[in-house]
DNA sequence: TCAAAAGTGTTATCCTTACACCCATGT
DNA sequence: ACATGGGTGTAAGGATAACACTTTTGA
């Protein structure tokens, strides 16, 4: 019998996102050291290995154990990326025989109720808690500018990185665009101002498991093994995906609002968005219908309440929401 | 030491994709039956195990079998999508002590040249031969109505596979989706037209590795595995990428004519563009530059060469092409 | 001179963006 | 009556889609 060198184990993690207030939340978990048993300081995302003897597909899998895990039933579910870079990837775990390098396949999961029955350590995150560059609703986070770009400035040695970090933090005068989520995290990372980054480097040099040190203050919170970055690609993935598929409504009750709608769409796409424009745009993709209902609890003139067309899907390929942008203030 | 049930293998798989002549084709490889060294008569795409000890990343371990197995180097590369359902998967390999099963993660290369230095079995195919019914530049395929519909016909026995099918296929009436290249596979997969789909259900009654059965005639020619899906994966990426970033001078020379461009983005997306309205979508984005000089060889009036702005994939986020359609013939 | 391919003008229509204003309810 | 949010009209500018036509070469 030959000895297979290092094993692979295929690590399925969840991003699940919902609209809860006027916020974006993310489905998160509360880990205990395995050694100790002390609860982790750090957060992440729900998270489960896969069975190659007994799950039929990933899907499955990940559904089963989101389930188990934080006794809550996923709806729609996309997947997002598999990462297998060696370094950033969930320290080796033992396995049987010896250790093995853990692959993780990312998916994105959308649901429209935030609140839930869910399992004990398992809790909504606001993803601003996370990467709380990327909410311009009320204009241009000043963190940028006072925390983001001034400990960029040694980095940004070459042009190159001078031109990215320009563009994607939309230093003097070049666009924001919602979109670019990881590419920001991954250079913050690339920085060395993502606390993962100093994780990761201490232990390649053999300092098993340490966690983050504190960079005061750091630039968002950090998450467990690679799962922040993971989350930023979801969220640049729902961002991208809103404006050409009809998921906003994965994330709203079956009867909403426009504004509701409209606020759900901003809180995840971190912009502010023109009311009537936006309106115009829906009414013309037709995937939305007036319900002559009335909904009083708005705290102004009642609104009207609108559902989802859902057969429209099968009836073609449903186009997203235009994302008219209302002017920055 | 705990036995190890079933271990996890990660295969890589490319779809590497060039424009010649006037065709799409894909870099495939001629396999040889593992037990009697006999070439088989189905192709694959190029396709290696990742190994987690000698390996970094999955990009480069990619990289480094493509070279190696086919003497290509590869240029653009990006990740397609992690196929992991039982059944479709490659049969089970032996590794080691027991059996293991295959994960195989697709990715899209795109390459200018399709001429080059190949090793042995290896070699460049149309895409038209896996997909007749995706090429809809000389007009609507004959095979749809002539083949695929008739067939279909009693796999359709339900109002929602029938309006799939319909939409899919383009049947009385529905708009052709040149993008929806993997679901189309999927459903002629799901109805038994797919030679595939007959050899995974008899792999599934324990008839190991049995070579696809032929319907006659094919829907397309069958591949290695699911490699055929993960080309469809490939090909429908491609398709919609080209729209909204400027992944088309992937596939062209450093110079060439407006229409040699045209004529590669017709190649890949199967249908046919209205000239001028191309490139008048084409001026607006400015990622094209006259070099002022003419290319003679054109069979009638000269034209002008261009090349692909490359630095401007740096200064912000590039778009991709119009496609306006020709009106069907 | 004619075929073949390159390259241009022009219009109706639709969509986007940006303005400013009216409506219905609770306090 | 007034604050609060809901809901509408209109017009300029730009993009698209559909016309048909001129230009420059090689055979």
């Amino acid at each position: 019998m030959s000895t297979p060198a290092t094993a692979v184990v295929i690590g399925l993690s969840a991003v699940v996102v919902a609209v809860r207030d006027r916020e974006a939340v993310a489905l998160t978990v509360r880990t205990h050291d395995p050694r100790t048993g002390e609860p982790s300081s750090l957060l992440g995302l729900p998270f489960g290995p896969f069975d190659p003897d007994g799950h039929r597909t990933f899907e499955l899998a990940l559904r089963a154990f989101v389930t188990q895990q934080t006794r809550f039933e996923l709806g729609y579910v996309e997947q997002l990326y598999t990462f297998g870079d060696r370094g950033r990837d969930a320290p080796r775990a033992d396995v049987g025989a010896g250790a093995a390098r853990v692959i993780s396949v990312g998916y994105l999961a959308l649901t429209p109720q935030a609140v839930r029955a869910l399992g004990p350590d398992t809790v909504w995150t606001p993803l601003t808690r996370f990467f709380p560059w990327e909410d311009w609703r009320r204009g241009r986070p000043a963190l940028i500018d006072e925390a983001i770009a001034p400990r960029l400035a040694d980095w940004a040695s070459t042009d190159e990185r001078r031109g990215r970090m320009r563009l994607l933090f939309a230093l003097d005068g070049a666009p924001w665009n919602e979109e670019r989520v990881l590419e920001r995290y991954e250079l913050l990372y690339e920085a060395g101002l993502a606390p993962e980054a100093g994780r990761d480097r201490e232990r390649a040099r053999g300092l098993a498991g340490a966690e983050p040190r504190a960079l005061s203050p750091a630039l968002g919170e950090p998450m467990l093994s690679d799962h922040r970055r993971i989350l930023a690609t979801g969220l640049g993935r729902l961002r991208g995906k809103l404006k050409y598929r009809p998921v906003a409504f994965e994330l709203t009750p079956a009867e909403f609002t426009l504004s509701q709608l409209q606020r759900t769409v901003e809180a995840v796409a971190g912009v502010s968005l023109h009311k009537q424009n936006f309106r115009r745009g829906l009414e013309r993709t037709d995937l939305v219908e007036g319900l002559g209902r009335l909904q009083p609890e708005t705290g102004g003139r009642p609104a009207e309440l609108f559902r989802f067309r859902r057969e429209r899907l099968s009836a073609g390929p449903a186009p997203g929401m235009a994302l008219p942008l209302l002017r920055e203030v």
